[in-house]
DNA sequence: CGAATGATTGACGAATATCAAGCTGCGTGG
DNA sequence: CCACGCAGCTTGATATTCGTCAATCATTCG
């Protein structure tokens, strides 16, 4: 298989102890709290990945002795039903964390979507790390509480929302991130195909793909190519997001 | 309005310098892993509180001064969109933390579904309380963990479950939940109404009742008594529960 | 260029929602 | 103590949304 990553953003110089003090993501994960010797500490303990896209990185249920930063790509995270029926619980970007802390088994499966860097390290020695320096914790549950606070919105577009009303809101979700990256809010990328957006919204392909002919004749969006969407209307998109 | 309490399990005398000390649920609150004296810190800062079935308790959006502990009863926490549809993101019953922590607003509201009491606290007071006692972020960072678990056990739910898995589900959880706090795994207790299970469910109140009554056709269930549900084949529930 | 993969569109069907009518149980008040 | 009324539950008839099945189209990649 082909396949072909970005070339890392920066390269560090060899004045500068550790990989992680260059790390492209390193003010979104929780080595943002680190001073420069803890961050050498923690440096010991990784190690870089990449791998191709549609790849298994983890499997539900499975001991999670190796947990994960994403440093580029983006990959899901899913679960399964015995009949394969399957749900996405949520897409992962650059700076996200993989694995669940203080859990002795992964509660998902987790697959790139597209090619991705990872930086791996050993659950046992994160818990060490979070003996030792407590604001990683306090990090940690931060970030665990604005997790929970978004997985809560999506149990309300599962259980209570329209197909429109759902995709509205992931357009608005990828453009609100997005935006908050420095990006345009207007122009977003999806990269994952029209099979992922459906499992993540609890649709089909066929409905995701109507859903979005109707907003693009309804001059609320518009393609500008594989995979990229102007929002054409973004107040129209707002109110349909929530039916009103 | 006329409503009764049960009296409360424990008194606690004279000699016990903290009503915390004597408290029904201390074992599973953040209270569990707090030394008698720092009970006594917290127990300077907390307010029992009782309320009856059907309160407001908090509203989403609202500020988060004030955080609890569910002490005695059940209430539900919810989300709502403009037109009313609810989405129910969980049953909260004694020992259970009311209020996400590390956040500014409530991120849902909630409402009384039987007469309730709880333990009420600041906020502020509890973040200080983080700072001098790492051990407390522990506890609330594994309790966050587990619900963030949960969490994505209740999406796969809504996005990917039919009605009678829906419903087999949730009576499998509370049956889980009965028996880890030692009471029969068959014999359960629902204190909520239908409009609450179907709002939790994402469905109607039509369907859950059409759904009770296939299980009973099926002798999956029996009905011993309002609210009282008898699991009578506990492997064919499971079964049904995931589709297999 | 051709095969494969993914996206779109159409026709039809199934699951669940909606609307409507009773039913049940319980608290209230006579 | 019984009858009434109300709220919640159940059941039936019908409507709607979305899923399923199938065909076509588009794009990529060898």
């Amino acid at each position: 298989m082909h396949y072909q990553l970005k070339p890392p953003v920066k390269k560090w110089s060899k004045t500068i102890a550790s990989p992680c003090a260059a790390c492209v993501v390193r003010e979104k994960v929780f080595c943002t709290v680190l001073s420069d010797p803890e961050l050498q500490e923690m440096a010991q303990f990784t190690v870089n990945v990449s791998m191709p896209a549609k790849q298994t990185i983890l499997n539900e249920g499975d001991t999670s002795a190796l947990l994960y930063n994403v440093t580029d790509g983006v990959l899901k995270i899913f679960k399964q039903l015995p009949d394969g029926r399957q749900q996405i619980t949520g897409f992962l970007y650059p700076g996200d964390f993989l694995g669940i802390a203080k859990s002795k088994h992964y509660a998902y499966s987790a697959e790139s979507i597209t090619d991705v860097r990872l930086c791996r390290f050993k659950n046992a020695e994160l818990e060490n790390m979070f003996k030792k320096i407590p604001k990683l914790e306090t990090w940690m549950l931060d970030t665990a509480s604005n997790e929970l606070i978004q997985s809560q919105d999506q149990l309300l577009l599962l259980g209570r929302k329209t197909a429109v009303e759902r995709l509205c809101s992931f357009l608005l979700s990828i453009s609100t991130r997005a935006s908050l990256l420095g990006a345009k809010a207007n122009n977003i990328h999806l990269p994952m195909g029209r099979e992922s957006i459906a499992d993540y919204l609890g649709l089909t392909t066929e409905t995701i793909s109507r859903t979005f002919s109707k907003l693009k004749k309804s001059n609320v969006i518009k393609s500008t190519g594989k995979g990229n969407i102007e929002i054409a209307n973004m107040q129209a998109i707002r109110n349909l997001a929530i039916g009103s």
